[in-house]
DNA sequence: ATGGATTTGTCCGTATGTATA
DNA sequence: CTATACATACGGACAAATCCA
């Protein structure tokens, strides 16, 4: 086998000091219009050389996080992102209500399938039986914060993506439905960097993470409704659970 | 400002076919003893060259997560991954019980310091009140997985520190100070790169991607009584809501 | 047992990105 | 801005191991 000498991991240093200011920045340690330390501090703080600081730096910039001024110093820009709860009563729409003007989804399409193993087993159906398959993203103020998959059996929403074009909301479709009321069964949340396709529908840098979540949504039941696998980036949003 | 024409986000290729890879693999897509697809058909699916999924597979096997066979193929080796349950009553311990053999925390240092404006909001106290504060990690079976730095009003529990290392048990310690239950009233969960300290604590390769807990714990009439901010390598664990 | 197809392993070279000084 | 060293990514060619008709 290969020898793997390799300690950069492969993530470049610049992105990972880029990584670390944002965070002080979205964690809070860093707050709007405060000055960040010197270039040379950076640099000496991350064992980094000034041009790789400036690089980092750069790319911040560009997404808006913070604005370099010649002979003052770079200050803190913006440092919102996006707070999703998660629990047992959740819904989309809701959750993100008051904290962007604007929230719309988008639906990119939708095909029957037959279910495979994770599938069946979430919706506790038989394996490669019938389901409906929803492709979708969702934009908050004109800017992509997530990528969703969704999986529906056949047998009891067979014409949901008809529905949910009509009624454009999750909650509204499913009580055409007959079904009033809706929980979350479980949600497990893992992270990864994003793929090809993921990072340009989302408009993010190749390598931007993602925070995953696959829930389960049970009716009043508890028989399983949907399966949801959905994408985040991180520098976007975060889960409250 | 500088252009950046950037289009890698300074994460390497070969490092996302990695992550997208053992995804599939701790996410059940592909189970122990199956046969990836071969290198061309995962160069193809990655758009990318043969020698830049090597590199990657390399990577996985040099984890042991998979083992490439000459003229056979490659075949997932370890497709494991621990869960930890979030909820109402988090423990860690009991969390944990049953999936790994054994369970070792570790105490890196303790201080008490002045709260910051983040930590003082989320104990509910005074701005730079004082705060004893923790640092730690945890392994199982010998393997790190998570690094927690845990701060408690100092007022309450003055001698946290000592009585913990006695104890060995956040729930034990907890009740010596006549708190017989306590709740999870809030997690925040987000997702970034491991800075230098994470990456060789818990042994990761640099660029490793974590799952960031904020947590706050209160006792049963509502009063906080912890904030922990753990993280987790995404690689290793996955929180379940 | 042989040949050919498949699949991983190794070698060559070239261009660009990353990081330092 | 220069220069240097190394990592990343691509492309092609061929060897070595495995499998099957």
């Amino acid at each position: 086998m290969t020898v793997l000498k390799d300690v950069s991991g492969g993530v470049a240093l610049w992105r990972r000091i880029a990584d670390a200011i944002r965070l002080d920045i979205v964690g809070g340690k860093l707050a709007e219009g405060d000055r960040l330390p010197t270039e040379a501090v950076l640099a000496e703080r991350f064992s980094a050389n000034r041009h790789t600081v400036r690089r980092a730096l750069a790319v911040l910039a560009q997404d808006g996080v913070v604005g370099a001024e010649q002979g003052r110093g770079t200050f803190v820009r913006n440092a919102r992102r996006l707070s999703y709860p998660i629990g047992k009563r959740t819904r989309f729409r809701e959750g993100l209500k008051g904290q962007a003007s604007s929230l719309t989804s988008v639906s990119l399409s939708n095909r029957l399938e037959n279910a495979t193993a994770a599938v069946a087993k979430a919706l506790d159906i038989r394996s490669a039986s019938k389901v409906v398959r929803l492709e979708g993203m969702s934009l908050a103020d004109g800017v992509s914060i997530s990528r969703s998959t969704t999986w529906l059996p056949y047998r009891r929403f067979p014409d949901f993506a008809e529905r949910i074009a009509r009624f454009a909301s999750t909650t509204e479709t499913f009580a055409s439905y007959g079904i009033e009321d809706y929980a979350r069964a479980s949600t497990r949340i893992s992270a990864r960097h994003a793929d090809v396709e993921e990072t340009k529908l989302l408009g993010l840098a190749p390598g931007a993470i993602l925070l995953v979540s696959e829930a389960v949504d049970v009716d009043a039941e508890g028989v399983p409704i949907s399966y949801a696998l959905s994408r985040f980036p991180a520098e976007r949003m975060e889960l409250v659970v």
